[in-house]
RNA sequence: GGCCCGUUCGUCUAUCGGUUAGGACGCCAGGUUUUCAACCUGGAAAGAGGGGUUCGAUUCCCCUACGGGCUACCA
């Protein structure tokens, strides 16, 4: 026994990674994380019907993306529906659960009788205080002998103090009646069997947790640290669905967010240390808690992680993001990234990147670096110049052939405005962009602060306008 | 219907009885001697409503409203 953390993931695979469920993954990543524990990740694939192997593949993908690691094997519920039945006939054998012969016909009478009654609709079996001897050769389910008397109070780390009276607890089914566990007995055993000792999830288990308390206390088990956090909502405040856009984390890669920035952002949603909203992923995980989480649920907000994953992009090791950023163009994009193209491209990264959000908006502005060579000008926006922009035009395109990136190309600028006495190095930019093939083809005036410094720029600009 | 949870600027949030209620995103205005972007300066912007408790409530309690969740032989 040790006090070891242990922490867990366990989504269905009916579909993707959902972004609710990834923030619910982040959490217990970052809590196991800072204090040297476990995170264990578990699907829960009972529901065969809508459970695919390419759903479960999806999360895999979406976590490994996400960067969030877990520890051991994963584990497949469906897997140990034995254990699951195993424990069920304990608890048969130790009087805390009972077979119930009760059709469903019969217990759909019994509901509507009992609303109709303004009674609670809660199932009461018949057969749950009866005599074995009186059982029928009949189907039979196995329920859980709920206590009537009383309360269940669920410490939660983010809820508080949770109070449910235990006549609100029905005896829940535990086996099926061709012997299936049910998911309610199925977590209690697997987070009991894999030593979670925490369990972070999304607030609307938290009626559930009272549930699966009830098998805790009858097996005699501890119960684990829970700790429930709201959903994630859109933002019109309602419950974050397909119409607000994307919602698997898949989809955020594609469209080219950085996983850090995704890190961050998912992090700082619902949870919060201080007035911290930028951070690093060592920072989250040192200053993660679960008393940092809030109990009101939150809306995504996609300005919000704009912002945040810009500076993400812009803080990033050169060599890491020219990795993932190489990695998205051969996925998304069809630029061929010959050596000749990989080495401007390189040599752009660290001018860029402070002036992208996300991937495609880092491609386009590194246009001028990745364009096909020889740069050849548009000649409808050429005829359109003026002779002076025009002349600089032809005079410089050959130029523009053999650099490699800004830094050249604004010095085969330079040395043309220079010569052009009485013309601005701002005017230049503008027709250029024009002519040239591709909006961004052309380094700007903002390339030139970037590289030479703004001292240095306006110096010049003020030498090439002939002197202020 | 029953039970449970929630409610601070448009959004994410800080505050843990005494603050001019702070920060961030977004927005607006101006600047950066004419691109995009970035950056700088300034600005507008909040305690759902009503009762209590208290010398004093955003903070503690109750009610209402609104939002969400659970209430299956789904997970």
């Amino acid at each position: 026994m040790t006090d070891q953390v242990v922490t867990r993931f366990a989504p269905s695979p009916t579909g993707f990674l959902h972004i609710g469920g990834a923030r619910t993954a982040l959490f217990n990543w970052l809590y196991a994380r800072g204090r040297g524990g476990r995170f264990l990740l578990r699907i829960e694939d009972t529901d065969r019907a809508r459970s695919t192997p390419e759903a479960t593949q999806a999360i895999l993908d979406g976590m490994a993306w996400l960067g969030l690691d877990h520890d051991g094997d994963v584990i497949s519920q469906a897997a140990r529906a034995d254990r699951h039945a195993e424990i069920a006939h304990q608890l048969l054998f130790k009087g805390h659960a009972y077979k119930c012969f009760s059709t469903q016909e019969e217990i759909q009478a019994f509901r509507e009788t009992a609303k109709a009654e303004g009674r609670s609709t809660l199932f009461q079996s018949p057969w749950r205080d009866a005599d074995p001897a009186t059982h029928p050769d009949a189907p039979y389910v196995v329920r859980i002998k709920a206590p009537r008397e009383g309360a269940t109070i669920i410490r939660d780390e983010v809820q508080g103090d949770v109070t449910i009276r235990n006549d609100q607890l029905d005896d829940m089914v535990l086996l099926r009646s061709d012997g299936s566990p049910v998911y309610m007995l199925a977590v209690a055993v697997d987070d009991h069997d894999m030593g979670v000792t925490h369990v972070i999830r999304g607030d609307d288990h938290l009626n559930n947790a009272a549930r699966q308390m009830l098998i805790y206390q009858a097996m005699g088990w501890p119960v684990p640290v829970y700790a429930h956090i709201p959903l994630i909502h859109g933002p019109d405040g309602k419950k974050l669905s397909k119409r607000h856009g994307a919602l698997g984390v898949a989809e955020y890669r594609d469209m080219g967010y950085p996983a850090a920035g995704m890190r961050n952002y998912l992090a700082r949603l619902g949870w919060s240390h201080g007035d911290d909203e930028f951070f690093t992923d060592a920072q989250a995980i040192s200053w993660f808690d679960l008393s940092g989480i809030g109990k009101s649920p939150a809306r995504f907000d996609f300005k919000k992680l704009d912002n945040v994953c810009g500076q993400h992009i812009a803080a990033m090791d050169d060599a890491a993001l020219l990795h993932e950023l190489t990695e998205f163009m051969t996925q998304h994009t069809s630029y061929p990234l010959d050596d000749q193209r990989a080495k401007r491209l390189e040599a752009a990264i660290p001018h860029l990147k402070e002036r992208a959000k996300i991937f495609p908006e880092l491609i386009e502005k590194a246009h001028f670096a990745l364009a096909e060579r020889p740069i050849e000008p548009d000649e409808k926006a050429a005829a359109q110049l003026d002779t002076v922009s025009r002349g600089i035009l032809t005079e410089l395109t050959p130029q523009l052939q053999n650099v490699t990136w800004a830094r050249d190309a604004l010095e085969a600028l330079w040395q043309s405005a220079a010569e052009q006495k009485d013309m601005k190095f701002g005017k230049l930019a503008g027709p250029l962009r024009a002519a040239l093939a591709g909006r961004t083809a052309t380094p700007s005036v903002f390339d030139m602060m970037l590289v030479l410094g703004r001292e240095e720029t306006i110096a010049r600009l003020t030498d090439a306008s002939g002197g202020t």
